[in-house]
RNA sequence: GCGCCUAUCGUCUAGUGGUUAGGACACAAGGUUUUCAUCCUUGUAACCGGAGUUCGAUUCUCCGUAGGCGUGCCA
């Protein structure tokens, strides 16, 4: 076993989404193909929203996809002393300090992004920079950071913040810059709370720019500008741990040494980067991956229910089919190869094949290798979901349901299902009469020596000493001479009098599963009444 | 507004400083199947725009454009 230690870090607040479970699976092949340690951590901290049957729904899904998780899960509600004591580590550090008091007299924990960088090495010199100020808004300089107003295009005053930080040697220069301010005079001060400053006439800021920077496995070298940033809340007013201390602390705890994670927190990782030095450790790689989006392009949002894990297994995915999709959205191997085996996905994964650009669904594709998946199911594990699947169809009757007939069914249209919901149309084969498709038996049944054919058929198939698809298929071809009508040109009409539609497997095998009764019947049913008058 | 990220067929993607820019899904045509589906063959279809570097740019650089993410006492 390697160092590797991954995590897959869900918040149980609802249904997994699809997105999510992509992140747990690109951690678990990673694990795997480095063979390291993949974890589980369920960060139930919002106990609002947190529920037991989301925990449930959480853990089947996984199972239900094969990711396997090593040693215990790490429920994050079981860590907040932990996460508090860091808080007042920090504190006492004078790394982080209170917030004003509210109106119930309680206050928060900031965390200072860190004025002197001398122990983080993920901070970096970017060189002088200047700002324009708006001169009618005052800069206020005080213990949580510079308060100013940009220039807008039109010259409007825009308000903007930042930590301390990000103003290394700030002067503040009025219009005639003349430097009015200079923020290295008083930093210990403002730094304590004792001092703070309000400057009028302030026209531009002149300060020595700063970058936090890390090395994303997928998406190389990223930085940003300390004067882009702000103190962050770390434990809220109530004493609830905030997430990004508490996912620094858990990773931290867990021995993270990859977190792979969707882009959306390429932001937070600049913050949680500077947690980590503050807190004496160094952080762990980074890798983000690609959004995947729906199939307008925009990002999943809780209205596209189609994103839930749940939904794909409800209708009818089978789970390696998913797993092997999912794993070619944002990342291939290189080849042309697409329908992978686990062994292979974990032997070719690669977190520098990943993509960064956003990945839309294309459920037809998943259809198509689902149906690929499902062709070479063993037969009696492809029969008992049918089964599982049927149940949930109006024309299932459990008690009546004669098994082997379900079972030559489904061997019948086996390679033709593409997903598990499709046996709800096998209807067909169950009800006395089926649905028609009126359409088809316009078209189909318009010439009159087709008709007459199909009505002799009726008689001639209930009339079959043996009823087997070659004596059937004799029987038609029969037919088909005597009426005159051209080879072929009768099977499909049969099919529509027969099942209603006009898609099936091949007709004479159809026939023949559903017996001599029923195929007069329906012969007959469809000449009473699609035939019509002359 | 500001910061960051991204951009190859309709979609997922491969690929390169010089290629007929490859594959898959979808779509279309033909073939096999006396029928349906499968299957086989073929076809349509892409380097976001503009400058620059270069003998040569889809590839490198810059500027646009479009989209995404972030800018919370949400996670």
């Amino acid at each position: 076993m390697s160092a590797v230690r991954v995590r897959f870090a869900p918040s149980p607040t609802g249904n997994v989404h699809i997105g999510n479970i992509r992140a747990a699976i690109f951690n678990w092949l990673f694990a795997r193909h480095e063979d390291g340690t993949f974890l589980l951590r369920v960060e139930d901290t919002d106990r609002e929203r947190s529920t037991p049957e989301a925990i449930a729904n959480l853990l089947s899904v996984m199972e239900w996809l094969g990711l396997g998780y090593d040693e215990q899960p790490l429920y994050q509600s079981t860590q907040e002393k932990e996460h508090l004591a860091a808080a007042r580590q920090l504190i006492d550090a004078g790394k982080a300090y209170l917030s004003a008091k509210n109106e119930e007299g309680r206050q928060a924990v900031i965390f200072r992004i860190p004025w002197d960088t001398a122990e983080c090495p993920a901070v970096s010199s970017a060189g002088p920079a200047t700002i324009q100020v708006h001169p009618d808004v005052p800069v206020q300089i005080v213990a949580n950071g510079v308060n100013y107003a940009q220039v807008s295009k039109k010259g409007k005053p825009i308000p903007a913040a930042a930590c301390l930080a990000g103003f290394k040697d700030l002067e503040i220069l009025d219009e005639s810059n003349h430097c009015i301010f200079r923020l290295n005079n008083h930093i210990a001060g403002v730094l304590d709370n004792d001092r703070s400053f309000e400057v009028d006439n302030a026209a531009q800021f002149r300060f020595t720019r700063r970058q936090v920077h890390f090395h994303d496995l997928v998406k190389g070298t990223l930085a940003k500008p300390l004067d882009s940033m702000k103190d962050l809340v770390i434990v809220r007013s109530d004493s609830s741990p905030v997430f990004h201390l508490a996912n620094v602390c858990d990773d931290s705890t867990q021995g993270i040494t990859h977190i792979i994670r969707g882009d959306d927190h390429v932001e937070n990782t600049y913050r949680h980067i500077l947690l980590y030095y503050a807190l004496g450790k160094t952080p762990p790689t980074y890798a983000h991956l690609p959004m995947i989006v729906n199939d307008q392009g925009k990002p999943y949002s809780k209205r596209d229910g189609d994103a839930f894990v749940g939904d794909f297994r409800d209708k009818g995915y089978l789970p390696h089919a998913l797993f092997n999709y999912l794993t070619l959205l944002g990342w291939s191997p290189g080849d042309d190869r697409e329908k992978l085996s686990r062994e292979e996905l974990i032997q070719l994964f690669s977190l520098e094949r990943v993509q960064s650009a956003a990945a839309r669904m294309d459920l037809k594709k998943l259809d198509n290798l689902n149906g690929q998946y499902m062709a070479e199911l063993p037969f009696d594990e492809f029969l008992n979901t049918c089964r599982t699947f049927a149940e949930t169809c109006d024309w299932f009757d459990a008690d009546a349901m004669d098994t082997d007939y379900f079972a030559s069914v489904a061997e019948l249209l086996h390679t033709r299902t593409k997903r598990f919901t499709d046996v709800c149309e096998w209807d067909y084969f169950f009800r006395e009469i089926p649905d028609y498709d009126e359409k088809a038996c316009g078209k189909f049944f318009k010439k009159l020596e087709v008709r007459a054919a199909l009505t002799d058929l009726a008689v001639s198939l209930k009339n079959l000493s043996t009823f087997t698809p070659e004596t059937i298929e004799r029987a038609v071809h029969a037919a088909t001479e005597k009426h005159d009508i051209k080879h072929g040109k009768l099977n499909q009409p049969l099919r529509v009098a027969v099942t209603g539609r006009t898609t099936g497997a091949g007709i004479y095998e159809t026939i023949a599963l559903l017996g001599p009764r029923r195929t007069e019947t329906r012969i007959t049913h469809a000449s009473n009444t699609y035939f019509g008058e002359i």
